[in-house]
DNA sequence: CTTGGCACTCGGGAACACAGAGTGCTAGAC
DNA sequence: GTCTAGCACTCTGTGTTCCCGAGTGCCAAG
């Protein structure tokens, strides 16, 4: 159904598309790659692709253009990641070595990709479900509010101000701190609820009232699954792309965290696959005309880059592994 | 040299041109507003208005725009802030009442000036430096490695984990706590390099080193200075409005915290008065075409907005300040 | 199956005309 | 002195037409 040439055909299609940006004829076509047939030939070849739905012609009398079925396949079967250079390599190493905490690891790395990419980086933030409490600290700041720091062993930190129901000493705070450090140091976040549900019986009956609202802001803290929140950076990168789909819908897609954590999470049976995905493969329609490379890196958290589908694939998805890489190498370490 | 009616013209020329985005012609003007004179006299009041570089023609026989120095004199002069309607003050209200901490107080206040004035808001992290110690926590994590969290009263935490030159007895740490607390607690944070500077010497010499290296982490903690850090949102918006200088470089700077800082910060001297920064008063070049309408809030940080010079000024002044205003009271509050 | 030839199609650019909006100027009216 | 009316002028933007060229599809021959 595909031969070879076909299959060569479409590559050079793709490959020529995505760097000149314009229809590819079939005149062109065979001078540039050593197809060593003619013209005539590669028509014939063009129309069978055409007619399977890989590429089209925005005209009649115009080159192809490869569809999102044609990039699809060009993914799966044609191309090989291409790997960074060394010089590449380098500069995420020394970008990243520098970061001083979570905050800033996700920023850098979210600005590193978006250069590399010359696309818009996206990046979620480690998963606060799939850590476990490293420490957590109860500061006294009057005698009726209390500061509420949780530790995760991701380097996450979460704090609020607590206002007390009623006023209580400084001893018993400790106390408390050190009931709620015994049962759940080390315990996975998603077991916090379990841990916790005894707690006040065991506890004097006058400190219960402050427990319980200190639980139930614990509880409510890990409710808010912070692990939606999704930066991004590189949107000057866009400005120069032109998009079926307006840029407007694609910026709203971006400052739209639903949306972005739906196209990202989306995928994650694999997580530190490569996914990828081509334009209408988007769930959302303002990001037709859009694909992303995405994959997982930590524990659980996802990054990735979204550009137009006129792409380079091999680069982008080269650059996306490598960065995850190195991410989950420095994330592992701290 | 310029009298009411002269500038009457003006202004009515800046309301037209803003909510039509076309050049304004004499007849146009004479009929939509009340002015009482023919079109012939309006062009001759609009010939001199352009003489003094008020306004401009695109090109003979199209209508007049605005020039930059016409936008500066009707926001000095001809122009009052718009107060918000009822709905929007309660709009604010209650979208930044569910604020849980100071992270996602600039969150909610960025996305809500955005949606409020249609436009790119930015707002910058209160400044660290004009904060106080509320509380400085030193927190064990393996006999090498500590957790160090400092809290300000603006709510801010930072936190950084430390590795130790050597292993130290969690009862030292908690001493070494006690005596940071002491010395520190509310102090200025300018102020804390000097507190802090004769501490190893009251302390025993074999918790020198590590103390030593806590303190290096904090004085670089200040160092840091994390005021500069500033967040947008609303880019969307931009899609829409045709610059004079291409989109790209709009969110160029945007994504440069450097350019943003500086433009931001240009004009504090009287942190609480709005200030306004049209088009080629910008030192930006890239931001020529656009004007920022900011102002201060909290104790020194500043907020505002990002749009087309040609934007509709009292009413986002008005917003500016409203949300200001608010994000004050919520910050003064907690 | 491949190739060369040929007629056909369509988009995009150049040339052109034209209507309409807006101006500047001058001469007269208040 | 200031305002108004009229008029000729100058543009831009739009619509039309025309033509070139790239690229195609098809067919017949190798």
């Amino acid at each position: 159904m595909l031969d070879d040439r076909k299959l060569a055909v479409l590559r050079a299609i793709v490959e020529d598309y995505v760097s000149t940006n314009e229809p590819v004829g079939s005149k062109a076509l065979a001078d540039r790659h050593n197809l060593n047939v003619s013209p005539a030939t590669v028509r014939n070849d063009m129309a069978a692709l055409e007619e399977q739905g890989y590429i089209t012609q925005p005209h009649t009398s115009a080159g192809r253009v490869p569809t999102d079925k044609g990039y699809r396949l060009f993914v799966d079967k044609l191309s090989q990641i291409k790997p960074l250079s060394g010089a590449e390599r380098r500069a995420i190493e020394t970008f990243l070595a520098g970061a001083v905490d979570l905050d800033d690891v996700v920023t850098r790395t979210v600005r590193l990709l978006a250069q590399l990419t010359r696309q818009v980086a996206v990046v979620q933030y480690p998963a606060l479900s799939q850590s476990t409490v490293r420490h957590l600290e109860l500061v006294p700041l009057t005698d009726r509010r209390v500061m509420f720091v949780l530790i995760t062993n991701t380097g996450r930190v979460e704090q609020r101000v607590i206002e007390l129901p009623e006023r209580i000493e400084e001893s018993r705070i400790a106390h408390l701190r050190a009931m709620l450090n015994a049962c759940l140091d080390g315990c996975g976040l998603s077991q916090v609820p379990d841990q916790v549900s005894d707690l006040p019986q065991r506890l004097p009956v006058e400190d219960r009232p402050a427990a319980a609202t200190i639980l139930s802001v614990l509880l409510e803290t890990l409710v808010e699954r912070h692990d939606e929140k999704i930066v991004f950076a590189g949107a000057a990168n866009l400005a120069g792309a032109d998009f079926t789909t307006g840029l407007r819908d694609v910026l709203e897609a971006l400052e739209e965290q639903v949306v972005l954590m739906r196209l990202l999470g989306e995928t994650s049976d694999m997580p530190t696959t490569l996914t990828v995905r081509i334009g209408s493969e988007n769930p959302y329609t303002g990001l037709r005309g859009t694909s992303l490379v995405a994959t997982g890196y930590g524990s659980g958290a996802r990054l990735g880059v979204l550009g137009p589908t006129r792409m380079d694939y091999p680069v982008t998805m080269g650059a996306v592994r490598a960065v995850a890489r190195y991410v989950s190498q420095i994330l592992a370490a701290s």
